[in-house]
Parts: C-alpha cells; sequence; structure tokens
DNA sequence: TAGCGATTGTGAAACCATTCACAAATCAGG
DNA sequence: CCTGATTTGTGAATGGTTTCACAATCGCTA
C-alpha cells in the first residue's frame, strides 16, 4: 500500500502530475488499455517518460519491468495518493456567480467532493435552496461545520469579505481550503490553502502575448 | 523602459509573482504609501526580501538604495511587463454555469480583458443577451473573432468539446488561450495555453489531508 | 559635504526538480 | 529453460530556481 510508506517531501508539481496521470488513466480505462508504458503516458500527456516514473517511484514500484503500468491498479493507487478513494464533506460559502456555478457541477460530486453546506450573509439567499441544499446563515457556520464534520471549504465571497469568513472557518477546525477571492488570504501553518485567481491566469497570458514580439519566450 | 530589454527566460513562477506584486502594490497604494521595501512587501505577501529584488531585477532597477521601490511607479513597470496596461480583446466560447460567471465578473474588464464576443452552440442561447453581448452561433467564430481582433480566447465549454473549440480558435489565429476544461488541450507550440482546473486544486487539498498524518508535509 | 543607517542589485552558493543512463527485472517466443 | 526485446526503478548528472551575502548607492542630518 502506498498509504503508510515513509516520505520526506513530494514537491507540488509531482502531486500536480499525479492528477494529471489519473485524468489520462481513466481515459486509457475507457479506450480499454490494460497496461500503459511510461513512454507512452509521457506522451499523452507532453511529459518525459523519466518524469512520470520519477513521480511514481516517490509512492512505490507500481509498474512491470518490460510491460508497464496496469492501468485500473495504477487509478486504485494514485487515487490512494490523492486521497479521492473517499469521500469529503466540503463546504461552500458566498453563493453568487462563482458559488452557484460551483454548487450545479456535479463532477465534484462524483469524485468524492460532496458540497454538504452553502453559506451565504445575504437575507435574500439565505433559505433559499441551491441543489438540494439550503443556504445557512454566515452566522449558523460555528454550528453546522463541526456538525457535518466538514473538511475542506470553498471561498467564493468578495475580496473585501474573503479573510473575515476565512478566519472563521478555521475557527470551525477547517484545515483545507479553496480560495476565489483574488486576495492573499492569511492562514495559520496547519492549515492547507490554495489559490484559484482567474485574474492571474489572464495576466500570464497577457505576459506572453505581450512579451512575444521580443522574444522572450524561446 | 522594461518593455525593449533582452530578456532570456523568464520563469512561469517569476510571472505568477509579478501579478501578486501588483495586487499588493495596489493595496499599498491605498493605503497610502509612497515607497516600499522588498523586505515588507516580502512579508505581506509571505515571500523573501531576496525574492522579490530577484524577480524584479530580470526586468530593471526600479528601486532606490536606502529606500525601497516607488510604489505608483513601480506599478506602472509591472503593468508594462504583464502587458496589463493596455486593453485585449477576449472571445468566451461556451456561456454556461461558468461561462456566465466569467461573462459577468466586472473585474476582469477593469483589469483591460475585455470580453468582446461569447459563442455557443445551443440554438436556446445563441441570440440572447448577456450583459449587453449577443451570443453568437460557434460558426460564426471564423468571421467575427478575426474581425473583432480577438487576442484571448477563454473556453468553457464541456470537455468533451473542449478539443474541437480549441482547434477552431486555433484556426482563427488566437495564440493565447485560457481553458476550464478538465482536459490537456493539444495546441501547436507557437499558441499559448493557461488552464484552470478546480478539480486538481481539490485534488492537492485532498492529497495533503490524507498525508497530513503520516507526516509528509513537514 | 561628510558620515550613518537603510536598502537595492547581483554574483555565488545552496537547494530542488528534471533528465540521463543503465542495471535489474519481466515478458514472449522458441 | 534460455535468449532477446522491452521497460521499470533509481542513483548520478544536469539544469533551474531560490537564498545568501555584500559592495554599491542613496536619503537624511548635522
Ligand atoms: N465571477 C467571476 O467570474 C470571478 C472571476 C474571478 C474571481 N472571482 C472572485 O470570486 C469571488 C466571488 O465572485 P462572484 O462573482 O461569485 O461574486 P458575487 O458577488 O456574485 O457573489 C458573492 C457572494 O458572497 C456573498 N457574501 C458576501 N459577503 C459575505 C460574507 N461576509 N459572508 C458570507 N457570504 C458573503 C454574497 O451575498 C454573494 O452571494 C470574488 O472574490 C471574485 O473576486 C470571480
Ligand atoms: N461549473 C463548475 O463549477 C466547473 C468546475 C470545474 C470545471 N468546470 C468545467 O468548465 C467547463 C464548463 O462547465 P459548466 O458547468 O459551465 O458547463 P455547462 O454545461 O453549464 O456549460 C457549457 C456550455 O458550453 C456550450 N457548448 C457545449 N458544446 C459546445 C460547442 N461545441 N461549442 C460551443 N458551445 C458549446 C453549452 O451549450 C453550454 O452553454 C466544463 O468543461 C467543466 O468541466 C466547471
Amino acid at each position: 500500500m502506498a498509504t503508510n510508506r515513509k516520505i520526506r517531501k513530494i514537491s507540488d508539481s509531482t502531486i500536480h502530475r499525479l492528477s494529471i496521470y489519473y485524468r489520462a488513466l481513466l481515459a486509457l480505462e475507457k479506450e480499454g488499455y490494460d497496461t500503459i508504458s511510461s513512454k507512452e503516458l509521457a506522451k499523452r500527456e507532453k511529459l518525459t517518460p523519466a518524469q512520470v516514473r520519477k513521480d511514481l517511484s516517490f509512492f512505490g514500484s507500481f509498474g512491470t519491468r518490460g510491460l508497464g503500468y496496469p492501468v485500473k491498479q495504477l487509478m486504485q493507487e494514485i487515487s490512494d495518493i490523492l486521497g479521492i478513494n473517499r469521500a469529503w464533506n466540503v463546504a461552500l460559502i458566498g453563493v453568487g456567480n462563482v458559488g452557484s456555478a460551483l454548487v450545479s457541477y456535479k463532477e465534484f460530486a462524483k469524485q468524492g467532493f460532496v458540497i454538504r453546506l452553502i453559506f451565504d450573509n445575504d437575507q435574500r439567499k439565505i433559505g433559499s435552496n441551491h441543489k438540494g441544499i439550503v443556504v445557512s446563515d454566515i452566522a449558523e457556520m460555528g454550528k453546522l461545520i463541526p456538525e457535518h464534520n466538514i473538511s475542506i471549504a470553498i471561498i467564493t465571497v468578495p475580496g473585501s469579505a474573503a479573510q473575515k469568513v476565512c478566519d472563521g472557518v478555521v475557527e470551525c477546525g477547517v484545515r483545507a481550503i479553496l480560495n476565489f477571492a483574488p486576495i492573499n488570504l492569511r492562514v495559520p501553518d496547519d492549515v492547507y490553502l490554495r489559490n484559484e485567481n482567474m485574474a492571474i491566469e489572464l495576466e500570464h497570458l497577457s505576459f506572453l502575448l505581450r512579451n512575444m514580439e521580443f522574444g522572450i519566450a524561446e
């Protein structure tokens, strides 16, 4: 099992690529592959075979020399590693444009990320029903989050409210946050924070376009 | 000027941090700061002073020794570098849950990313009005995208349609794509592609939570 | 205008991630 | 059961990014 292996430090890029491998394997399984070599997997995802092997080797030896990796088994291993072989209870705070889109996205639940609670501070929204979930008052967070065993909070409130909301969910014992507000949230060291910042991605594209003509991007 | 400097290769991380510096400077300006030291800027964004200085030094010498960086001027320099000192015409393809959220987000336009065209292939949506923009038939892309001088395409169609849509916008001459579909798009080498994959971020959090108990994350 | 304290800008060092290269292992076919 | 073709798993080499450390520079004050 990959779970009780002693691991020192896995880089963010490796974790990111594990997600990519998982998606590739899903497709390969559908296409009827039983095994896949690092060479072919790498080709599909525009990576190198060595990188695929090195990434996987941090967690164990899942392949068969001369043959490759068994597709189904490797999927199982990666979902063990990523922790997506189980359900996580998720709370979403701020059911506006982005929040509504996320709530109605069925793939998350299929993947094990189940939105159990929705919070807002707008009286017109509190009590309304979103895909079967009644929107709760943000003031109820302290009671409801521990009750529902929430592991992950998704923050989709305006930037001006995000830090306060973040402090609130941390206070409730949530240790993992996905933040959509375009600000740098301050969290304690033992809380995991990931940011989804669409403006930064657009700015990156803008940089690339802007500098194309100067020959920066090789 | 930062624009006509000879630059070899700037790392993705540096570009990402430039966006972060820009946001920090916006806040600092509001708070009334005239100058800011790399030390304080780093502290605010949980980075190191050396990193701030090194990042900026790739593009020029914007600071004053003994004093720090002039806030307003540095903002100007960074927006020159990132190319956000101008407007970019953007097309959005797929006006579903995510697409609608993006269209109604006013901050993008304020930042210079102006959505000029919206495409869909759903007859019920074509012709409807989203924030003043009439949704066009995807079949019109070849005509409208060149006409409107579109630089960036945002793809918010289901994964199954994304590659085809992507090929279409590339065909129209678009060189920068922001993709929300959870698949690895294939684009020619001279097309810039950035992915916004929310599931991968959730999986990263799941990994961290999953492995917390085994002492991986130091 | 000289001296002090602060802070930049930048080579060099340290660190981390990726790629290389090959021994070890397995499969398949006779 | 042996042989050749294949592919893994992994130390070592390479390449890239971050941090260190300090000379150079500037503002300020007297
Ligand atoms: N809409 C987009 O396309 C987009 C793009 C990039 C980033 N973002 C960011 O995502 C976040 C959400 O954007 P949006 O467009 O959905 O905004 P929105 O205004 O549509 O929704 C925000 C929601 O949060 C609620 N809210 C506000 N303060 C709250 C508080 N203190 N406690 C609980 N709920 C509160 C509001 O009632 C509202 O329902 C913002 O930070 C925005 O900057 C949005
Ligand atoms: N909704 C979310 O919260 C969420 C989260 C993560 C990822 N995503 C991804 O973002 C993308 C969009 O998600 P969504 O929830 O907005 O989906 P959606 O079904 O609500 O919207 C998709 C839109 O694309 C249009 N479309 C479909 N095929 C098209 C084609 N060939 N040409 C033009 N338009 C076409 C549809 O008519 C629809 O309007 C998907 O790839 C999804 O996987 C969504």
